[in-house]
RNA sequence: GGCCGAGUGGCAGAGUGGCUAUGCAGCGGAUUGCAAAUCCGUGGACCUCGGUUCGACUCCGGGCUCGGCCUCCA
């Protein structure tokens, strides 16, 4: 039975979704006005083995992960720079894409855009005003009256009194509370605008999360995930919004992934201490960086460091050798292993211990392959489900192996004319020259492994 | 200040009221022309102070330290 950390309770459920065998998930996605950095990839990944997990164990799940395309700083950075905004917004989706596609995170079932879905935010907006829970002020703004909300603050263990005695209030002020935020700002000269019953616009932030997984997945639906720092106030107004407009329960399950660190602060746009994707991978292979996203439980903090990134080299690097050379099979033998790996991701997806389940079956793996090929093949066939699961050891062991993060070095022929040559100085136990040669691939970054049924390499 | 979370062996990182996590690194052995890979074995831990208990790293309470949210942020 899978159970699920809910941060709406803070305790792990067992998870039963609305429907038997059906999965409605909703992600935040990321706003695009730069490129992704390491939290983002973790959103994503975490997000992916969630969907891909769920999917293994036979649910049939939809995805649904927004893109925000139209916000303030959107439009500050377009701008800058003197383009229209969508131009600036479509290279950043394709920036984004590239790099999901990269960590091998599949696409979302469905990934709307706030600036698609204007008519379903209008009506929400509507509505809310209808129910009594928002309000036109002096300016042309919407704002949702939080006061209104008698739940407010139910997810991030808030109170209103406790948030509004910290609360700064503007000069100019056209709020009726503090805390009521925005869901509709009126057009500033020059800004992109659309047409509404409260003039000319354009939604704020949260209300197109509340929007756009109303009108995917229905008033009430199952898993619902982002960052924790969108826990408030992000996701606390979604549930206010929803709620409010539908009067259904919004969410089931809420799950937010812990943030990842850098010197053990948070890594984040505004401090500046940010990586980008596209910085990493220029030093390492993209699924070293998925596996060390994986190598933390997803609601634990996760430090960037390069030290990591080498372990995950070395990890994965053991992972294939194990694969290396054995023939496709069916998946026999190796019900034990599933068993602790199924156990480790029913619990919250505890991929760090469904990784350990996963290193044991390599051990087993090394242990009969010599003496029993085709047992091997079976318990290797049964590894790579595992690991279709978590969305790594996808690749050919071989491919994996010989490739490397930068291939700057020799090319495949010039290292087999090498190994030929050394092979010859071995048969005729010319030791010193075979050494040398050894020791020249070594130095281009290439490990040599002799074994009964000859030589093979790897850039290590 | 309010609210959350965390403190585990050299590093990373799970977990459990009494039983080897796992990976990398170390040490010993097997294997190898020597290596590499692999296998076998092995040392090393549970922030601190109390409490509960036959027994706590694991439960409860205090303390200390660190991180996060309370403003845009994945």
């Amino acid at each position: 039975m899978l159970s699920i950390y809910n941060d709406l309770t803070r305790t792990k459920e067992p998870f039963e979704p609305l429907q038997p065998g059906k999965v409605n998930m909703y992600v935040c996605g990321m706003t695009v006005y730069d490129l992704c950095h390491l939290g983002h990839a973790r959103v994503m990944v975490v997000f992916d083995v969630v969907y891909r997990y769920l999917r293994s164990i036979g649910f049939d799940v939809t995805y649904v992960r927004n893109i925000t395309d139209i916000d303030d700083k959107i439009i500050a950075r377009a701008n800058e720079r003197g383009e229209p905004f969508s131009e600036l917004t479509n290279r950043f989706i394709a920036a984004m894409h590239e790099d999901a596609d990269a960590l091998g995170v599949l696409p979302p079932d469905q990934e709307p855009r706030a600036t698609g879905h204007l008519p379903a935010i209008i009506r929400m907006i509507g509505r809310l005003i209808e129910r009594g829970h928002a309000y036109v002020a002096d300016n042309g703004d919407v704002y949702y009256d939080v006061r209104s909300f008698p739940e407010y603050g139910k997810l991030s263990g808030k109170s209103i009194d406790d948030l509004e005695a910290g609360a700064r209030v503007e000069p100019g002020e056209v709020k009726r509370d503090p805390l009521d935020f925005a869901l509709w700002k009126a057009a500033k000269p020059d800004e992109p605008a659309w047409d509404s019953p409260w003039g000319q616009g354009r939604p704020g932030w949260h209300i197109e999360c509340s929007a756009m997984s109303t009108e995917a997945l229905g008033d009430t639906f199952d898993i619902h995930g982002g960052g924790a720092d969108l826990t408030f106030p992000h996701h606390e107004n979604e549930i206010a919004q929803s709620e409010g407009a539908t009067g259904h329960p919004f969410v089931r399950y809420w799950m937010h992934n812990g943030f990842v660190r850098i010197n053990d602060e948070k890594m984040s746009k505004s401090l500046g201490n940010f990586f980008t994707v596209r910085e990493i991978l220029e030093r390492y292979r993209p699924k070293e960086v998925r596996y060390f996203i994986l190598t933390s439980q997803y609601r634990s903090p996760l430090n960037y460091d390069e030290e990591h990134l080498e372990n995950a080299r070395a990890a994965l690097t053991r992972f294939y050798t194990a694969l290396r050379g054995l023939p496709d099979a069916e998946p026999k033998g190796a019900e034990e292993f599933e068993q602790a790996f199924h156990a480790a991701m029913q619990d919250d997806f505890n991929t760090p211990e469904a990784l350990a389940a996963m290193f044991e079956l390599v051990r087993e793996i090394n242990r009969v392959r010599q003496a029993a090929p085709d047992v091997a093949a079976g318990l290797a066939a049964a590894l790579r489900r595992m690991g279709d699961a978590l969305g790594i050891l996808q690749q050919e062991p071989e491919a994996y192996l010989r490739a490397a993060a930068d291939d700057d070095g020799m090319s495949d022929s010039e290292i087999d004319a090498l190994i030929k040559k050394r092979q010859q100085a071995k048969q005729d136990k010319d030791w010193a020259e075979a050494d040398r040669i050894r020791d020249e691939l070594q130095g281009a970054g290439i490990v040599l492994e002799d074994g009964p049924g000859g030589t093979t390499w790897r850039r290590g």
